[in-house]
DNA sequence: AACCAGGCTGCGC
DNA sequence: GCGCAGCATGGT
């Protein structure tokens, strides 16, 4: 195992610790493992396996990599991977600018100082996590999110501790219901699961296809197709991992209790109430989506 | 023990 | 196109 390290500027308005509380609300994720300083992770990229250290200083994010076929180019796809996922280069200058004018939001401002949209690179990751989420409170997708990655992922040993790399579409397209099942996925939640791993095995979906399509609509098209992919589902995964700006997962629970909580609808009929505050944010709203679900918990603590 | 959970499908209008 | 019941399965 090789290690080399890289060191990427922190743009200006980021805050290591928010991103942190967003991998860290007490859910057990075990796509990454928290240590005190900073956060470990394993992940794949065009085939190879890196475990992937990060830290913070208040000027840099440093990054530690191991990996057997360590290379200039794949530091640089992991550079580039980090990058994204914790969102560097977005300016949030506009955002912030927004926020300060609405009197029940601007608090965020300084609350929340420095969060980033913290992202889902890996687009199968992210249907099939959200597929999972579907219509179940979080703890218990997240236990069904580990027995996916134990049962059909990568599992790699870090300092005698295992970290998962999720299944890959080939692995979860072979299984059958009844072991999905077992799992205690519902019935249509495993048809659909496998039905998306099938898909992305074969091509019919990709984040490179996604990525070509000339807006959000059709992208939003083109994963509505699939049984078990409603509004919510599909909008999840372009604000996750296209980064679709104007992605607003519909109808989540918790953007509702969070709207509700900050006074903005009573109950959860309430759309033009919705819709008139999501006007305001035109070209930030999944952004205000993940504002309004950090507001869930309070400033300044770190689970929820 | 009832009500809830980061919804979706299929049906009736 | 819109509303709504029915669904499946743990958590609190």
């Amino acid at each position: 195992m090789n290690v080399a390290t890289l060191s990427l500027p922190v743009p200006s308005l980021f805050s290591f610790k928010e991103c942190l509380w967003f991998l860290n609300r007490n859910y057990d994720d075990c796509m990454h493992r928290l240590e005190p300083d900073g956060i470990i992770k394993a992940i794949r990229i065009n085939n190879k396996n890196v475990i992937l250290s990060v830290t913070a200083t208040n000027n840099h994010i440093e990054a530690t990599l191991r990996s057997n076929a360590l290379s200039k180019k794949l530091t640089s796809e992991v550079s580039d991977y980090i990058t994204d996922w914790l969102d560097l280069q977005r300016d949030l200058t506009p955002f912030y600018d927004l926020l300060a004018k609405n009197k029940r939001l601007a608090h965020m401002q300084n609350d929340f100082w420095g969060l980033r949209a913290v992202g889902m690179p890996d687009l199968f990751e992210a249907l099939i996590w959200s597929i999972t989420g579907q219509q179940i409170n979080l703890k218990f997708a997240h236990t069904l999110k580990r027995r996916l990655a134990e049962a059909y992922g990568t599992t790699v040993i870090f300092n005698n501790q295992p970290l998962y790399i999720f299944p890959e579409p080939e692995a979860l397209a072979q299984v059958d219901v009844e072991a999905l099942k077992k799992m205690q996925f519902s019935t249509s939640k495993a048809n659909y699961i496998i039905g998306a791993a099938r898909a992305f095995a074969n091509g019919e979906i990709s984040k490179e296809k996604l990525s070509l399509l000339p807006d959000f609509e059709s992208r939003q098209q083109a994963l509505t197709q699939f049984k078990g992919i409603g509004i919510w589902t599909a909008n999840y995964v372009l604000m996750k991992t296209m980064r679709d700006a104007n992605a607003v997962p519909v109808g989540d629970i918790g953007l509702l209790n969070a709207l509700a909580a900050l006074g903005f609808i009573q109950n959860r009929t309430e759309v033009a109430k919705i819709e008139k505050l999501f006007k305001q944010f035109r070209g930030w709203e999944s952004y205000l989506v993940f504002y309004l679900w950090r507001s869930l918990s309070n400033p300044l603590s770190d689970g929820k």
